[in-house]
DNA sequence: GTCTATAAGCGGATAGAC
DNA sequence: GTCTATCCGCTTATAGAC
């Protein structure tokens, strides 16, 4: 009918997931807003997907993969050690910045949080996206903490999570600035040694 | 009929809440769970409460109670500033061994991430938590940071937060004690000022 | 008056029939 | 793509026991 039915419909449910569950909440978005907003019947959202669960574990898969690219486009373009390091929390200013993907707060921590006994499908993402920090931190932190570079990683990670879980407490005010500001004071302390 | 019968539904309502929903999940605990292992009926659980997230809402604020309770030890047993304001992080330590109190991570912000929509009733209790948070982490933070406590106060909430959302990413390991340090790291860059 | 037991209404998730 | 059926979770109503 419309023009956007042009639009596959397994994408405009992506879309709409993407627009919808991690603002809303993935348990209070009920799959007929979801049916609504991608203009699909509700028999093609479970013949593309299986459950909401698979769709809510593909939107995830999707912001991961995205997340993942901002980020990457951050540390090229930082031009030391530090601002490296730090650039994580560049991207997530510019990711949360972004209206294409809203959020309370994290998608991840959220679905797990939302979701405990979830399928599989859905942790594998939130430990995806552990790793992936866990792993570009600590090489990041090389650099600049040596042999510590295991305790700068571990630092600047919570300090990420802090940051986010800022915005689901309303405090501090600019939870993104705050942590950032103790990254680099941990990034500090170990370049001292 | 047993004898735990003598205690008051209300009560046993309280503590099965207390011992399931912060563990197994608010949303995935449902309202026959804590029926049956508060041996009441359902009408009892209405009647005294008004609703599941009425009940939700009253466990909540008897965990706010406890926690500052536990809290408050911690600060007048330490013996300088300084530990002083890291009270915080040996309190939740102590907290979280408390078998009495499971959690999978931090049940106030579980509750926020879980209940997005939720009664008013229950995000004041969060509310309630980071006012509690903020207040004693700015005054603890004056005789180390004087005319920058606010900015120490930020960071080490940022660091609590970041220490209880590192319990449900899985990562780093011992969250409190990777927060402890960020928070050390922080207090030492202040008091250099 | 406090509590139990049972049933039933309602809405969301899911699946299958057409 | 629509419609219907099923299951499950929250809630209320009813009737009765201590």
């Amino acid at each position: 009918m419309t023009t956007a039915q042009r639009i596959p419909a397994r994408t405009r449910l992506l879309e709409a997931a993407d627009r919808v569950l991690f603002e809303r909440g993935i348990r209070d978005t009920p799959v007929d807003e979801l049916l609504r907003q991608a203009e699909v019947s509700a028999a093609t959202l479970y013949t593309h997907f299986g459950s909401k669960d698979a769709l809510v574990a593909e939107a995830l898969r999707v912001r991961l993969a995205d997340w993942r690219a901002v980020w990457d486009q951050y540390i090229v373009a930082a031009d030391n050690d530090l601002d490296r390091l730090l650039a994580v929390f560049d991207a997530l200013a510019s990711y949360r910045g972004d209206r294409r993907h809203p959020s309370r707060w994290c998608a991840f921590l959220a679905a797990a949080s939302e979701l405990p006994e979830a399928a599989e499908e859905i942790s594998d993402v939130l430990a995806g996206d552990t790793a992936l920090l866990a792993d570009r931190l600590s090489h990041l932190s090389r650099p600049l903490a040596g042999g510590h570079a295991q305790d700068l990683a571990d630092e600047v990670l919570l300090a990420y999570s802090g940051a986010l879980a800022g915005f689901l407490r309303g405090s501090p005010r600019s939870p993104i600035d705050v942590g950032r500001r103790l990254a680099h004071a941990a990034a500090r302390a170990h370049s001292r040694d």
